[in-house]
DNA sequence: AATTGTTCCAACCGCCCTATA
DNA sequence: TTATAGGGCGGTTGGAACAAT
């Protein structure tokens, strides 16, 4: 069966919204419910899209949005998070309560990036643009240890994995940013507090996984992360076997416990990897 | 006061994944 | 299994507001 066209823009309007406009959707969407975003501009009176309609109410009309300045900590939050998973705008809006994706993106990249720049961090990498050239004058030199590995040296690789470092080198305080060399502290060192940065960690770690790992072309890349239950320290160790693009197609992996010392099977149903999957590999 | 440059953010675009028929 | 719609998401842009000249 072929359902209606979703989006059908023509002789729809398009632009700023007016508070009439405001004003429909508020009324219908809060005496009512949103339900069907594609039917909702009709029931409400609009004559917009109904993907317009669903950006106009999550970003600006939906209750309990906040509206004013980033705090001080907020900031220092989204910059703490952008460092640990990236771009992952709708992941870092749910630890800022009442504030968007849409609202944490401008402010990125209207805001903070500057900011960044301004102290001499990149913001892609998070480290002092002086390390990144330092680092490039070393490119040949170093092996990429913890971060990708041949299956036979096995042994040597989960020792680097667990002095692996946090990526974030410096914080953020409420008068600004201030570097306290916090790159120097082991993952272990992490109080319980930050347990979800280690989560995050593992997204960030897999999705990249994911989007370089090619079974036809290169040989099986292991990612690892590290992360405590149950006050037993566990390796998590990700291989990822399969391009995820594919549609449909889980991507297959294992994950490696020191406690258990086996390999225990992982699917991954898709690249985007949520948090429940993170959570249940620790 | 007029012009030009810059900043900011609401809104859009296009791609992707999932659900459904 | 395939085609299509719905919805989520990251990147980008248009234009209003503000600042500088």
């Amino acid at each position: 069966m072929v359902r209606p066209a979703c989006c059908e823009k023509l002789h729809l309007k398009r632009g700023l919204w007016t508070e009439e406009e405001d004003a429909k959707i508020l009324a219908h969407g809060l005496k009512h419910g949103i339900g069907n975003w594609t039917a909702f501009p009709k029931k409400a009176g609009l004559t917009r899209c109904g993907k317009s309609c669903r950006l106009r109410w999550t970003n600006y009309l939906r209750p309990n949005l906040k509206h004013e300045s980033f705090t001080p900590h907020e900031e220092e939050l989204i910059v703490r998070l952008h460092a640990t998973i990236g771009s992952r705008w709708p992941i870092i809006a749910q630890q800022l309560p009442g504030r968007t994706d849409n609202d944490v993106k401008n402010y990125w990249n209207t805001k903070l990036k500057k900011k960044l720049s301004g102290m001499g961090i990149d913001h892609v990498t998070h480290k002092p643009f002086s390390q990144i050239l330092a680092d490039y004058g070393n490119i040949g030199g170093l092996p990429k240890a913890g971060m990708r590995m041949a299956i036979g040296s096995l042994n040597k690789d989960l020792k680097n994995a667990i002095l692996m470092k946090p990526e974030l080198p410096y914080s953020l305080s409420t008068q600004g940013f201030s570097n306290i060399n916090s790159h120097l502290m082991p993952m272990t060192m992490i109080p319980i507090k930050m347990e979800p940065f280690k989560t995050l960690q593992a997204i960030r770690l897999v999705t990249e996984a994911s989007n370089s790992t090619n079974l036809e072309s290169s040989p099986p890349n292991l990612y690892f992360m590290k992360a405590h239950c149950h006050h037993h320290h566990h390796l998590l160790l990700v291989h990822l076997l399969r391009k995820s693009r594919q549609p449909r197609r889980p991507l297959a992996g294992a994950i490696f416990s020191l406690k258990t010392r086996f390999f225990q099977p992982l699917m991954l149903k898709n690249t985007r990897i949520k948090l429940s999957i993170c959570r249940w590999t620790c």
